[in-house]
RNA sequence: GGUGAGGUGGCUGAGUGGUCGAAAGCAGCGCUUUGCUAAAGCGCCGUACUCCUAAAGGGUACCGGGGGUUCGAAUCCCCCCCUCACCGCCA
């Protein structure tokens, strides 16, 4: 949530900044500061007619307990009753409106992302590793089908398209990847394991963002006015929300295995093949919550964390800062970390490593007492520490071999106690 | 699903309808004493909004949320939410 005072002081330097996205606020900002305007006003009139009624009750008060008459002062007092009333509702009416519409606002992008339209503007920031020679690349769902690991079919069967059905080795290759990355994570890079709920409050996405806006692309359980966890930075970032951190136990960082549901409602990508798009997939997140000044950097190691899971497996990959009309909607940067896939003759999304700035935190009331004693809010940032389900795209692909089997990396050896699939 | 107990400032925890924004303690900050540490003493120490060009300084609101009673509500009444405990049912 974008600070209101922000808005009020400068408000072009914040058009300008959201323009950059790609769609016009202008008119959204403009309306926010108009009620801000009539919400201060009436406040103000209904704050002196308060002033007012405190004086004289206190002055009731004191003239009861000598022995006086006070119907003349209570009568005053009542006079603005009515008023008061009417200022009060109106006051409340146009905080909820004005809260509303602040929602609605995305993140600022921060001065340093590229200016851009869409996926095609971000920019290259980094390659690594060798793309694997393959005299006959193949697409995952065809070397899944031909070692039955996963069915489609049957998954369909039970829970309807984009959902799939890991089986036998398969299965044990998700599971061991799951182990895999939650050990590198909490082993080597010092984040804490966390196993959040799997199903939600509303106040939990909005914190998050996810909410009001992205309603549509939530499971909502009804019955209980719960939803399923789109991604595990929903319950992780929101464990702290409405906290007042000491600054000493900063930065945060945690690291949560779920399985995340989207509805991915109107999304073009949903028909793609395979495992590229589902409504449910395996994710290991890496969270962390941090002081303002320094997450900057975090954003770096962060991105180096998530980075770390390709090269320690061997997978070929790039990282490309997301242009200011690629910016998710909380997002003040973002690094992708994408994959070679060798079936698909192109590079596809495995982690996205975000810092939202104090985005999430305004909206979750998260902040942290520094040492000056004040309370401000913390940065939160976050990187899907790896969409598992493009990474075993990535290691069927890559991995690959002339007889139709498929290598694995040695270092998921330990993991799924076989080289082999 | 049933019953009970609770929700007060960063934390713990008092609070009779009228100087209660709220006792006390802890934590924090400052000062004094001290060679250092420790200890002790004294003082300061909530948040949000708002008025003011700003500072200084006012004002209002906030004791889970929302209504009500009243000149006046942390305190009385109603509804809701949440937490905890126990019981039942199921895994």
């Amino acid at each position: 949530m974008i600070d209101i005072r922000l808005l009020r002081e400068q408000p072009d330097y914040v058009k300008t900044r959201l323009a950059a996205r790609g769609s016009d606020l202008g008119e959204c900002i403009d309306a926010a500061l108009a009620l801000d305007g009539e919400r201060r006003a009436a406040e103000t009139r209904l704050q002196n007619l308060q002033a007012d009624r405190n004086r004289l009750s206190k002055e009731i008060g004191r003239l009861r307990a000598g022995g006086n008459d006070t119907t003349t002062l209570e009568a005053q007092s009542k006079a603005h009753a009515a008023e008061m009333q009417e200022l009060s509702n109106q006051s409340a009416a146009l905080e909820e409106k004005q809260h509303a519409l602040l929602l609605a606002l995305p993140n600022l992008p921060q001065a340093t992302v590229p200016a851009g339209k869409d996926a095609a503007d971000n920019t290259l920031v980094r390659e690594w590793g060798e793309k694997p020679v393959l005299e006959n690349p193949q697409d995952h769902l065809v070397i899944a089908t031909r070692l039955k690991l996963l069915d489609f079919d049957r998954a369909a069967k039970i829970s309807g398209s984009g959902f799939v059905c890991y089986t036998g080795p398969g299965a044990r290759l998700e599971r061991a990847l799951i182990n895999f990355l939650l050990d590198l994570h909490t082993r080597e890079h010092g984040y804490v394991e966390i196993n959040p709920p799997h199903v939600v409050r509303s106040e939990a996405l909005v914190g998050t963002s996810q909410l009001p806006k992205f309603e549509d692309q939530q499971y909502r359980v009804a019955n209980d006015d719960l939803y399923l966890v789109p991604t595990a930075e929903v319950p992780v970032t929101n464990l702290h929300r409405e906290e007042i951190l000491p600054c000493e136990a900063l930065p945060i960082k945690y690291a949560a295995y779920t399985p995340c549901f989207r509805r991915e409602a109107g999304s073009a990508g949903l028909g793609t093949r395979g495992l590229i798009r589902m409504h449910q997939f395996d994710k290991v997140e890496l969270v962390k919550i941090c002081r303002p000044e320094n997450s900057h950097t975090e954003l770096e190691s962060l991105t180096a964390d998530a980075e770390r899971v390709l090269q320690t497996l061997g997978l070929p990959y790039r990282v490309v800062e997301l242009c200011t009309g690629d910016l998710g909607f909380g997002s003040a940067r973002t690094y992708d970390i994408e994959v070679w896939s060798p079936g698909q003759n192109a590079y596809l999304e495995v982690s996205s490593c975000s810092n939202f700035e104090d985005f999430q935190a305004r909206r979750m009331n998260l902040r942290y007492k520094a040492e000056d004693g004040k309370n401000r809010f913390c940065h939160t940032l976050n990187g899907s520490g790896t969409a598992l389900a493009r990474l075993y795209v990535a290691l069927l692909e890559n991995g690959l071999q002339t007889d139709g089997s498929v290598r694995l990396p040695e270092p998921l050896h330990a993991y799924f106690g076989a080289g082999v699939l």
